[in-house]
DNA sequence: ATTAATAATAGTAATAATTCCTGTTATTAG
DNA sequence: CTAATAACAGGAATTATTACTATTATTAAT
């Protein structure tokens, strides 16, 4: 049974209001203006509650921590490997359109799963994600400069 | 300069023999029986080593841990929620035409970087990788019958 | 073949991210 | 108001990975 927290809105708040795929850490340094005495592990733990109730998403961007992003929709992320900062890429996932078209019918929450028809694949897909690497504009440019 | 080592050689040879993208510990384990005394340090250094000139790939899959795989060709991931089991997706990876070009006209060793085109998008992307998560072919004739 | 330079190693310690535990507090149903 | 318990803070434990250091192995040059 789900008891409503002060706690938990506070982080449900924090990662609406910013679309950088923030890290726990990070939120907790947020919360933490709010709550002084708020402990990381109740970051964690509501974090994780987020994800299960569908209301936020764990992306995995491969710099060795997880991140969260309140738009549980799917769509593809992109870091750059000099900054480091996590962006959403823009437009449609670019994807077969029968994967596509899957993806847009399907539920949006993660905790539902539903059929991705891959030609040759025999098991049952629930997720799809595409992560991009590369450098983002600001640093391409800085790069170019010098 | 780059001196050879018989232990760096084991570890290529491993990852080279199996297609289930080992991390470095099931890496650590198989070698240790041809080297006993080999460290964890070595597998992680000799692994990212040979990321480093284009013999392997890291993988990033979401369950906490670096897996690596021999094949440093651009293919898409397939993690089953169930049993952790990572795979290859079959055939080519999806993806609009015009990036999969891209990708097969580009380097294959994770080293050069190659542009690819996405529409909207203003950096320079140098990888790119789709992940799927769902319930492999086994589990997922298993799970049916119960 | 010996030697000198140094890359690589084993073993261990340190770090970083995340999870787990425990006694206390806050929320909710009755 | 009270009992039941979800959620909490604080801290300890765990796990994956990286860093350090003294020793060993490889290579290039004598």
């Amino acid at each position: 049974m789900l008891k409503h927290s002060k706690q938990r809105e506070a982080i449900r708040l924090a990662i609406q209001g910013r679309s950088d795929h923030p890290t726990a850490d990070t939120v907790y340094q947020e919360v933490r203006e709010s709550f002084p005495h708020i402990s990381l592990g109740t970051v964690y733990r509501n974090l994780s509650l987020l994800c299960e109730i569908g209301e936020a998403q764990k992306v995995v961007t491969g710099d060795g921590r997880e991140r969260f992003d309140w738009n549980v929709r799917p769509h593809d992320h992109f870091r750059c490997t000099n900054c480091g900062r996590v962006m959403d890429m823009p437009g449609e996932a670019p994807g077969d359109g029968q994967a596509a078209e899957s993806f847009k019918d399907g539920a949006a929450s993660q905790k539902e799963a539903f059929a991705l028809h891959y030609p040759g694949f025999e098991g049952r897909i629930d997720t799809q994600s595409t992560l991009y690497t590369g450098l983002c504009a600001d640093c391409l440019s800085k790069e170019t400069m010098s």
